[in-house]
DNA sequence: CATTGATCTGAAAATCATTCCCATCTAGCG
DNA sequence: CGCTAGATGGGAATGATTTTCAGATCAATG
């Protein structure tokens, strides 16, 4: 194997300590983009020949995501998806459930009426989620119904 | 035990056949009157001494929801809770994270928008989760943070 | 460099919500 | 009253995530 010179992003720097096992998995992880699993993402690493433990695997996400490095979602499965955030930037997507593509959208109105809501109701440390799902254009065959759930 | 007699809710006929069990889980949903996870009332149903199986439980609750007679959310460590939805209508709620009030929220504004990105993206069957959650008044001591996710 | 205490890693075991299996009931109909 | 598709329940199975903990690594220090 080629000796890979790892560079030392600073995403690690918030999450604790730099190690290999961490520079690769977020190498992957970026590389991913889109919405990734714990699991296929430890799979990957593996098909790459950098194999990792999957309770390191985890542990990073789950720190990225806690850093607000990574946005999160559950799919119907109850399964965590992850997604890289390169920014500290919040934003939402319109995800398809067929074939995983995300596709951000504009949630300026969202927040407003997010802001809005907070203000009104007295609550503290109001926090949002947002989801939108669909069946993209390549995927779905036909007609656009839209419902809610 | 007095013999209770059992009205028979038009909600079960949308989900099969009649039964003792289908009558008692869905007189406990109701009651429940907020967010409840299936271990949950069938904890519930057991302290009432009308137990039923936890696999019921879950049977009954996700007819309910896919008859659109119950809303779905997960909680953060990945547990479904379900709320009892008497009409058609769609809301969407404040939740306090300590005491678990709920509080209605003037959704129109999302549900246009959210229609207007269906619209926009081409994408089909598009459907949208929005939840905030915060700390309500009697339950947050101080100062009212606001955070994004 | 060598030392050293704090951190990190990973394989396996533990958790935990949810689903599956299947022998046993029962609602609903004639 | 029978009959049968549909329903029940308890225990086993599943599958994602977390925990455990002994050994490996890191980074700071002398
Ligand atoms: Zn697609
Ligand atoms: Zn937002
Ligand atoms: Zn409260
Ligand atoms: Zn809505």
């Amino acid at each position: 194997m080629a000796p890979t010179r790892q560079r030392t992003p600073t995403e690690i720097a918030l999450i604790g300590r730099h190690t290999q096992q961490r520079s690769v998995v977020l190498a992957a992880f970026i590389r991913a983009d889109g919405f990734v699993g714990a699991q296929a993402l430890h799979a990957q690493l593996a098909a790459d020949g950098t194999p990792v433990g999957l309770s390191t695997v985890y542990r990073t996400l789950t720190r990225l995501a806690g850093a607000g490095r990574a946005d999160l979602v559950r799919d119907t499965g109850g399964e965590r998806l992850f997604r890289y955030r390169p920014g500290p930037d919040h934003r939402h997507y319109l995800i398809c459930t067929e074939c995983g593509l995300s596709h951000p959208v504009d949630s300026a109105p969202i927040e407003d009426w997010a802001d809005g809501i907070a203000q009104d109701s007295g609550f503290a440390n109001v926090r949002h989620t947002v989801e939108l799902t669909g069946v993209c254009p390549d995927c779905g065959g036909g007609q656009a119904a839209t419902e809610r759930q």
